[in-house]
DNA sequence: GCTGGCGAGT
């Protein structure tokens, strides 16, 4: 049978269910042509079809093409609008989703046909953070009928809370003439968005009925409020929970740190029979790299290959590459990015530019970033952050300072707060303190207490008490809280021998009832984990073990020329002696014990919560070429890879 | 004559 005498009605129907099916841009073009050939272009419902599959495909391109096709039709229909208003809403510009609703309305004007655009042109003002304009269509709104329509008035809300308009979001909520469970549910979410647990609190209470969602969205909400036992307390009560809820509990701890809570409730999950999905996967993921536990990654990474889960599906790929990274496996983290790297994910490349800087391989990272130019691939700020910190702890200051300016110029992106404190980092840490200063002076945006901590820092490397002493101040005014800054300010006058000020230092936090976090390290051997914590006997059965490793360790090194560096003991002097203090350093005590607890020439992986000290970093450089072993080290900024008596970061961090 | 509004992840 041909085509022509095919009746018109089947021809369209079989089109249609080969649109729904569509997966690629070929697929689109391919029955395009088809519909030309056979004249189903001027098929009025076959033709919207193509449109509405195509705009709402979320393919790349799908929107140029489907916009394409729509100004070859004369008379557009109101779906075709629709589709197209939601299509570059969801996936394209929103610019363009209101415009579609613009042309729609200028043509043709029957309101209950507008109404199904109206979400879409809400959502669209959120996404530009247009406010007033959202408010102008919200007064339109008013005006009309539109007002009962619960989808536009639920979709009024949500643009308020989207904006952060807490007080509209809730004016509108209070006048709207019917609130369903989603016009509860959203206005909750605008309270917990904005921190104010109190309010969201007291409507969860008061509403009439609760969804599953309701749940989720006060798990969610109370983990980004920092309030996990809230999150807790919700999860805990529900009878029933979906993947969703168990994602939000699992990214509460994350965000709160409490990665091992986080990857044990992971673990719970599985045993209760739950599949995870796409973020339940990327959220314990993002658990693992914090913890460092490169053998749960890797089980992870086989379920994802197992379960033929894509690598391009989610941020996969994306909290892959940051887990093989954070845990100090940068090769395999490389795989994965260069199997995902011809897509065009920005996340990928973002996340494998800061897992390089992290390693302090600057060159590296900047040839990711050429590479991503050469495939016209846009960075964004995220990018920029990744970039500069690899050059920061690379020590390559011209090329910072020149894409600091290309970042600008070539991309348009204005430099926010995180660039300047990476550029004032860059420049203090290759001891330009002076510079670092001037940009710290000329910055449009008040310095924050990350900026002065970088000059800070880098004054202790220095000496430079002056300066030191200035940026010390500003970032205890700052954070009064933070600890390091004190410490770092009292290692400056120990360093220059001014006691009498340490002295000062230790009783205004001692005043002020500020702690000194302790360092801990952490080893994993035989998937068990081992923490020692600073100056304190281990677990028992391998402290003393442990303690006379070291001193071997001590006595072969000094042969080699090690001298313990004993400016390194500050403000804890009178407790022990002072060498014997030094080598009560936790990652002295993780490396003992994983010399013992290891294979000779096994590589040791050591992770420690604090900055590494300059005696520990000596001492370690010396056994990886006294005792033939890799050691790597992750710090609270960096890894340092020690190798044959030199480290990664060429001393330099 | 097909359609629309809430919850999780790098």
């Amino acid at each position: 049978m041909t085509a022509s005498s095919v009746p018109v009605s089947t021809l369209a129907n079989e089109t249609i269910s080969k649109l729904k099916r569509c997966k690629s841009m070929k697929e689109f073009h391919q029955i395009h042509a088809h519909m030309i050939k056979t004249n189903l272009v001027n098929h009025t419902l076959t033709i919207s079809k193509l449109i509405a599959f195509c705009s709402l495909s979320a393919l790349p391109n799908s929107l140029s093409y489907a916009s394409s096709v729509f100004r070859r039709i004369e008379n557009p229909n109101y779906f075709i609008f629709y589709t197209l208003t939601k299509g570059s809403c969801d996936y394209g510009d929103p610019l363009d989703s209101i415009s579609y609703y613009v042309d729609m309305v200028s043509c043709l004007n029957e309101l209950d046909k507008i109404a199904f655009s109206f979400p879409s042109v809400l959502k669209a003002c959120s996404k530009l953070r247009a406010f007033k304009e959202g408010k102008q269509f919200f007064g339109q709104i008013l005006k009309t009928q539109l007002w009962f329509d619960p989808f536009v008035s639920n979709s009024v809300v949500r643009m308020f809370v989207e904006l952060g308009e807490i007080e509209f979001a809730r004016g509108v909520f209070d006048k709207m003439p019917e609130r369903d469970l989603i016009s509860w549910n959203s206005m909750i979410t605008g309270y917990l968005r904005v921190g104010e647990v109190e309010l969201a609190s007291q409507l969860f209470e008061e509403m009439p009925e609760r969804d599953l969602v309701s749940f989720n969205t006060m798990i969610d909400g109370y983990g980004k409020c920092g309030r996990c036992e809230l999150a807790e307390e919700i999860f805990r009560m529900m009878n029933e929970k979906d993947v969703v809820s168990w994602t939000s509990m699992i990214s509460a701890y994350v965000i709160n740190h409490h990665s091992s809570k986080a990857l044990n409730l992971f673990r719970e999950m599985l045993s209760l029979g739950v599949k995870p999905d796409v973020p339940a996967i990327v959220s314990v993921l993002a658990a693992i790299a914090d913890l460092g536990f490169v053998e749960e990654g890797k089980w992870v990474h086989d379920y994802i290959s197992s379960n033929k889960i894509s690598l391009n599906s989610g941020f996969i790929a994306s909290a892959l590459i940051d887990m093989y990274s954070k845990c100090g496996y940068i090769e395999n983290a490389y795989d994965v990015f260069r199997r995902v790297s011809h897509g065009q994910k920005i996340g990928d490349w973002n996340s494998m530019i800061s897992g390089l800087a992290i390693h302090g391989l600057g060159q590296e990272a900047l040839e990711v970033f050429l590479e991503m130019e050469r495939m016209n691939i846009k960075p964004d700020e995220i990018t920029f952050l990744g970039l500069f910190s690899a050059f920061s702890h690379g020590g390559l200051v011209d090329e910072g300072q020149f894409y600091f300016e290309i970042m600008q110029e070539k991309y348009n992106i204005a430099p926010k707060l995180q660039h300047y404190g990476c550029l004032i980092d860059l420049l203090a840490r290759a001891g330009n303190l002076v510079d670092a200063l001037k940009v710290i002076q000329h910055m449009p945006i008040e310095a924050d207490v990350l900026a002065w901590k970088a000059i800070l820092s880098a004054s202790v490397k220095l000496g430079n008490v002056m300066i030191g002493e200035k940026a010390a101040l500003r970032a205890i005014e700052l954070n009064p809280n933070d600890s390091s800054s004190y410490v770092m300010l009292s290692n400056i006058y120990a360093k220059a021998g001014k006691w009498d000020d340490v002295a000062k230092v230790r009783l205004m936090m001692k005043q002020r009832g500020v702690r000194k976090i302790p360092g801990c390290s952490l080893i994993v051997i035989d998937r068990k984990v081992h923490q020692f914590l600073v100056a304190k006997e281990m677990d028992a059965g391998y402290g003393s073990n442990v303690h006379s490793k070291i001193e071997e360790l001590v006595s072969r090194l000094k042969l080699e020329g090690y001298e313990p560096d004993l400016s390194q003991v500050l403000l804890d002097v009178e407790q022990v002696g002072k060498g014997s203090l030094l080598n009560l350093h936790s990652e002295k005590m993780a490396l003992a014990f994983g010399l013992i607890n290891t294979s000779n020439g096994a590589p040791i992986h050591i992770i420690k919560n604090l900055r590494i000290c300059c005696d520990c970093h000596a001492f370690i450089k010396l056994v990886s070429s006294v005792y033939n072993r890799k050691i790597v080290v992750r710090d609270q900024n960096r890894f340092h890879h020690f190798q044959n008596g030199s480290c990664s970061c060429r001393d330099y961090w």
